[in-house]
DNA sequence: CGCGGCATTGAGGCACATCAAACTCTGTGG
DNA sequence: CCACAGAGTTTGATGTGCCTCAATGCCGCG
C-alpha cells in the first residue's frame, strides 16, 4: 500500500490516509525529476524563480548567511522531504539550499502544487502537517542552540536527525550513515569546528556516541537519550490523524 | 475592502486576494471569542483538546519549557495571528501558549479549518503561507540565537517585532508598546535576565533604541537597522502574489 | 610525493553566566 | 499618608563555556 509509493507519499500518508486519486496526484508531482552534484547551491536567497523540490535521495542543508560571512544551518533534509516550501509561497527565496551530496530530486511548481490541492484539498491538510512538524523540528532546533550546552545539544542533534533516518529507513538505534564534517555540525549548532571536535570526543568518552569515519554510532542510546533529555514527541509520528 | 475585516484576514489578504465568499468563510471561523487572563496558559505541552485560536487584542508567547526549569520562548504572537496551529494538526500540542497581557481570542477547532479548506481550497494556501510566515520567523530567531551576539540580537529582536506591529497599526518607526519584562527577553533570546539589562543600557547609551517603562523607542532607527543587519525581506510584506 | 581538506590538540581571551545586593516602582492595607 | 511587600530593574564581582589563533597530524588524490 505504502511501499510501491515514494518517501514523500509515504510521509505525508503518516498524517492523512491517502485515496488511491490523491496518491495519484502525489506521483504526478515527480514528473520533473532533476540530479545535482554536491555543493553547489539548488535554491539561492534572493533567487526569483518559484520553485521547490522533492527530495529523493541524498542529503542536503538549508542555511542562512550572515553579512560576515558566518553561516546558520537552519535543517538537514533527507529523502522524502520537502525543499524550499517558502520558496514556492514567497516573492524570492529567503534562505539557501545546498546539496551536501549528490541528490536526485523532482522539480515542484508553484502552480502544481495549488493545482493538486484544488482538485484533492486533503492534500493541502497533508502539506500543511508535513510543514507544520518541519517547523516542530526548527522550533526544537531553537530550543536546543537557546538553552542546552553543546554536549547536551549535540547529542540531541544526532538523536533526532538518527530518529528521522530510521523513519525512512536508513538508519536504526544502533547507528546511521552521516556524510556531515565537523565543519557543517558547527554551522548548524552554532558552535566553533574546534569545540565541535572536543564536544565530540567527550560523549565518545562518555561511551554515548561516536562520530567517526562518516558514521554515527550510539554505544549507549538509552543513556543518551537520557542525557540529553530527548524526548521524540514533536516529531509526532504515530500513524495517520485524519483517516 | 479590508479595514472591516479582522485582522487575520487582513494578514491572509496580504498573500491572497480574497473574494468577499472566503473572507465570509474566514469569519466565521471568529464565531467562538473568548477571553483569557494574563498568564495562564491557553495551551500547554502535551494537551490533547486540538484547538487553536486567532489572536483578536493582546499579546501572547509560545514557548517549550526544558527539564531544568528554564524556558525558551519561540516567539510572541500579536493580533491577527495564529495561535497553536500544530496543536491542532497534531495529536497533541508540542508547546505552551501563555497570555503576557489580558487577550480576546476566537477558539478554532480542526473541523472548522478542514471544513474551510474543503470549501475555498484557496484559503489552504493562505493559511500555508501564513503558517511559512511564521516559520520564516522563528527561522530568523534561530540565526539570531546561533550567530549574532547579544546586542545585535537584542536590536534585531525589536526590530522585528517593530515591523510586525506596524503592519497591524500598533507601532510607527519611532516606536511601539511593549509590555514585555527583561525576563520575558532573556528567556526568548537566550541570555540571561542580568545581561539583557546591560545589553539595552549599552544600545540605549549608543543612542540607538531605548526600552523603558514598557515602550520601545527608536532613537535612530536607520542606524539600529544598519548595526543589526536587519533585513525585512523575509516578512515577505508586499501586496497578494495570488490574484 | 606533495598538496588540500578535514580532524585534532593546546594556549589564551572574551562574552556571557551566576551570584549577590541595592534600588525603583506600584499596589495594598493599616 | 505612611509602611510594607513584591515584582522588576540596575549594578558590581567573579567564574566559565566557548571562541580564536596557531600548530600538528591524518588521509585521499592528482
Amino acid at each position: 500500500m505504502t511501499t510501491q509509493h515514494t518517501p514523500f507519499a509515504r510521509k505525508l500518508g503518516a498524517f492523512v490516509a491517502l485515496s488511491p486519486e490523491e496518491l495519484g496526484l502525489l506521483d504526478q508531482l515527480h514528473s520533473r525529476r532533476r540530479t545535482f552534484p554536491a555543493l553547489r547551491d539548488m535554491v539561492y536567497e534572493g533567487q526569483v524563480e518559484r520553485s521547490a523540490y522533492i527530495l529523493a535521495s541524498g542529503r542536503v542543508c538549508s542555511y542562512k548567511l550572515l553579512p560576515g560571512g558566518t553561516r546558520q544551518i537552519v535543517d538537514f533534509q533527507i529523502p522524502g522531504d520537502f525543499l524550499g516550501l517558502r520558496s514556492v509561497l514567497f516573492r524570492t527565496a529567503d534562505h539557501n539550499i545546498e546539496p551536501i551530496t549528490r541528490v536526485q530530486a523532482s522539480e515542484v511548481q508553484a502552480q502544481d502544487l495549488l493545482d493538486a490541492f484544488n482538485t484533492a484539498p486533503r492534500l493541502a491538510a497533508a502539506v500543511l502537517w508535513a510543514a507544520s512538524r518541519d517547523e516542530a523540528m526548527v522550533v526544537e532546533h531553537l530550543v536546543d542552540i537557546g538553552r542546552r550546552d553543546a554536549k547536551q545539544r549535540m547529542g540531541h542533534f544526532l538523536l533526532e536527525l538518527g530518529a528521522r533516518l530510521k523513519l525512512v529507513g536508513l538508519g536504526s538505534s544502533d547507528g546511521y550513515n552521516c556524510p556531515l564534517t565537523q565543519y557543517l555540525l558547527a554551522d548548524a549548532l552554532g558552535l566553533s569546528a574546534v569545540h565541535v571536535n572536543r564536544v565530540l570526543r567527550e560523549l565518545r568518552e562518555d561511551g554515548l556516541v561516536s562520530f567517526q569515519q562518516g558514521k554515527v554510532i550510539f554505544s549507549d542510546f538509552d543513556g543518551l537519550v537520557e542525557f540529553t533529555e530527548f524526548d521524540r514527541h514533536y516529531l509526532d509520528h504515530e500513524g495517520p490523524l485524519m483517516k
